[in-house]
Parts: structure tokens; sequence; C-alpha cells
DNA sequence: TGTATTCGATACAGCGATGTATCGAAAGGC
DNA sequence: GCCTTTCGATACATCGCTGTATCGAATACA
């Protein structure tokens, strides 16, 4: 039975969790979230099913733990690229960092979908994931307002934080293309190219990057 | 076992899948292909097992042909509200009415996502998905080509195809914030001026519709 | 209307996953 | 190093779902 009040906690147990966590996100990746059992996590991570009860109390909950784990340590690498250049640099050159940050990795791209399918059929996890877009979203638009004035953006979008949203937006298009044609490459091309248009005054002409 | 080579069939066997595939849409835009099992797909259609082995060979064969069925039917619609205009008008009324086609139902966008994430994980659907998605870029491709010189394309998407995806991006986009925030008014709004910031050259500024 | 065929309901065998209860073995405090 | 506490392996009972085989009923066709 899952411990709820935080008696004394074991090095061991930390472990257990953390690897629980790590052959989940494998399991999860390869067969999708709704065809893994609760064996096949234990199993791939080497451990019985007293083990998993022991720390969580149903495959729901790893899911959301295993979610918000990966999710803040993108967000981290995605403030890291933001903040990289000076007090205000140009935009292209965030965008291409950030592009490479976001389309890493194909297998958290589909752990995130699947994340994406749980909320939107469950209003308390929905929120959990909209404040967690809404924080990626002001970062954004905060490293856009400092480079207001280098490079000016349309606007169509309205302020910075509509800006964002559309960064925001053409990462998610982007996404689904990708999870279907397996074109890391491409899509990351891609995403430049779409965030160039979005956020640049339609001047300057780009090479052309489609399929 | 699920008849293969087409001897004579039934007025009833074709009402009996027509039924089955209506149930089970319901059944997985409420709990997500993957929570679904094939005894709640008959119960709720009003069917025992039987039917079901007698007209499918699995859930996923269901899924596919569900899935295949509607997104016909979304395709026709897409394409019917593009061509509604005579030989060559503006882009924006076109705009609007495919804005209005696209996020009609939310349970169809719950239930693409799922085969998106299904499509991801198996190479044969996942051809079978960028084939639909394809057709619907050329027809929307070929109407922005009719509307040129009427309203001139940024160039920098590149000709009418890269504009055409850039317009599926970002309906995808737009897709995952309402299946998140359920908001379809909002969602309507923030596509429509997407659609615009991508598709017109920068002029014209829109009313703000963020939350 | 009679008859051959198709369709779908029922019954059955069996598997795999779930959750709990129990107990031996690590870990940490002293 | 001892003793208490925590952790995780094992065993067990159970349930729901799957797929098949069988048979009566509905349907097509003459």
């Amino acid at each position: 039975m899952h411990q709820e009040a935080t008696g004394r906690v074991t090095r061991r147990r930390v472990r257990t969790r953390a690897n629980l966590l790590q052959a989940a996100f494998a399991v999860f990746a390869a067969k999708g979230f709704g065809h893994v059992s609760i064996e096949e996590v234990c199993e791939a991570a080497g451990y019985s099913r007293g083990a998993f009860y022991s720390n969580f109390s149903s495959l729901d909950e790893l899911f959301f733990a295993l979610y918000q784990e990966r999710a803040e340590l993108i967000a981290e690498q995605v403030s890291g690229a933001l903040a990289l250049d000076g007090p205000d640099l140009d935009v292209p050159a965030a965008v291409d960092r950030v592009t490479e940050v976001l389309l890493l990795d194909r297998d958290w791209l589909l752990v995130k979908t699947d994340f994406l399918v749980h909320a939107a059929r469950d209003p308390d996890v929905a929120r959990s994931l909209l404040e967690h877009r809404a924080r990626l979203r002001r970062a954004i638009a905060d490293r856009l307002a400092r480079a207001r004035g280098h490079t000016a953006l349309p606007a169509v979008l309205g302020d910075t934080d509509g800006a964002a949203h559309a960064v925001v937006a053409a990462y998610d298009g982007v996404t689904v293309q990708l999870l279907l044609d397996r074109d890391v490459e491409h899509a990351r091309a891609w995403l430049k190219q779409l965030l160039t248009a979005l956020l640049t005054d339609g001047s300057g002409t780009l090479e052309d990057t489609r399929n």
C-alpha cells in the first residue's frame, strides 16, 4: 500500500522510484500509455509488483509523476536556451537554439502526446498541463519582450503574449508532423521556418524545407 | 470469424456494422482508445461480441475503419467549404468557413488525436494518415493558388504548398489548445487570427482573442 | 413461400492483470 | 552491532476480457 504520510524515507526507495519512472518512460514510449500494464513496467524495471504498489497507487499516478518530472526538465532546458545570449539579442539565434531543444527526442514527444490525450479527458490533469504550458509561454513572451526594438514583431498577433501563443501552436503543429514522418531534421528546419514567418515582419526569403 | 471473401452481404450486416462504428465513436471519444474493450463497444451498440467478431477481427481494425470513415466525411466538408465561393474570391471568407468546419466537434478531435497517437507507433497506419493529410493540404493549396493575385501571400512560407503546410500546422496547434481548455469559440477565433497572420502580408490589425 | 445461406447470440475455456495480505530482508538510528 | 522501521518479493483470490465453437433466427433469392 503506497505510503502517504511521510514517515522516514529510505535511499533505496528513491532509487526504486527513479528506476520505475525511467523504465516506465521507455515502455510508455514504445507501446503507449493505455497499452501498458503495471506488470510490464515492473518487469522492465526489474522489480516485482510489490515495489510498484509501495511507490504508486495506480498507473495513472505514475504517469502523472513521470510527466511532471520530464516536463520540468524540458522547461529548464528551454529557459536555458532562451536566456543564453546576453541581456538582449537577435530572435533568430534564440529560435535556432530552442528549436534544437524542443525537437530533441521523439520518445518524449510520444509520451507527451499520450499525456495530452490523457489530459483531454480529465479536467484536473488538463489544468496541470495548461499551467505548465502557461509557464513556458511566459518564458517565451519575456524573451520576445527583451528583443523588442531589435526585431519588430508583426502586429497581426497582438502583443508578445500573442506571439508566444503562436510559437507554442507552431511547436504543437510541427510535433504532429514529426510523429508521423519521423524526420527530425526536416521538422526542425520546418519549425524554424514557421517561427520565422510568425515572428518577423515578412522580410527575407527562406529556402524551401518541405517534403 | 470476420468474413473475408465477399460472399453475399445482408442488409442487417451493414446496419450492424454502422451501429458498431457509431457506438465505438462515442465510447472512444469518452474513454479513449486504449481504455476501451471490445465488450464495451458491443454493449454500447446493443450487440453481443458475436456481432463484433463477425464484422471485425480486432479493435484496431474497427478503429482504423472508423477513422477512415469520419476523416473522409470531414475532408468532403472542408472541400465543400473551400469550393463554396466562385472561381476565385477572398481568402478571409474561406478561412472563416473552413475554421467553422474544422473545429466543429470536440469528440472528433479526441478520436483524431487518439488515432494520431496510434499512428505514431505503427508505420503502416502512419502512412495512411499522412496520405489523408496530404490530400487535405492539396485541397488547401489549390484553393490558395486560385486566390493568388487577389490576396498576396507572404513570401516567407514559399509557394502555396508551403502555405498549406502552415495552415495544417496551425490547425494541429490550435487543436491541442482546444483539447485542453475546451473553449471552442475561443479556439475558432484564435485559429482565424493565426491563419490570417500566416496567409496575409502583415497588414490589418485584429482584436485580441486570447485568454 | 420454401429453402439455402448469412448473421449474430450464447456458452465455454483460458489467460493475464489486478490488488491485497503476508513475510523475509535491507536500511537507518542509536 | 543491535533493534526498529521500511521496503519490496511472493503467494493468493478474483475479475474481466478474449477468441472460438455452436446453433437458432433472420434474410435473400428462386
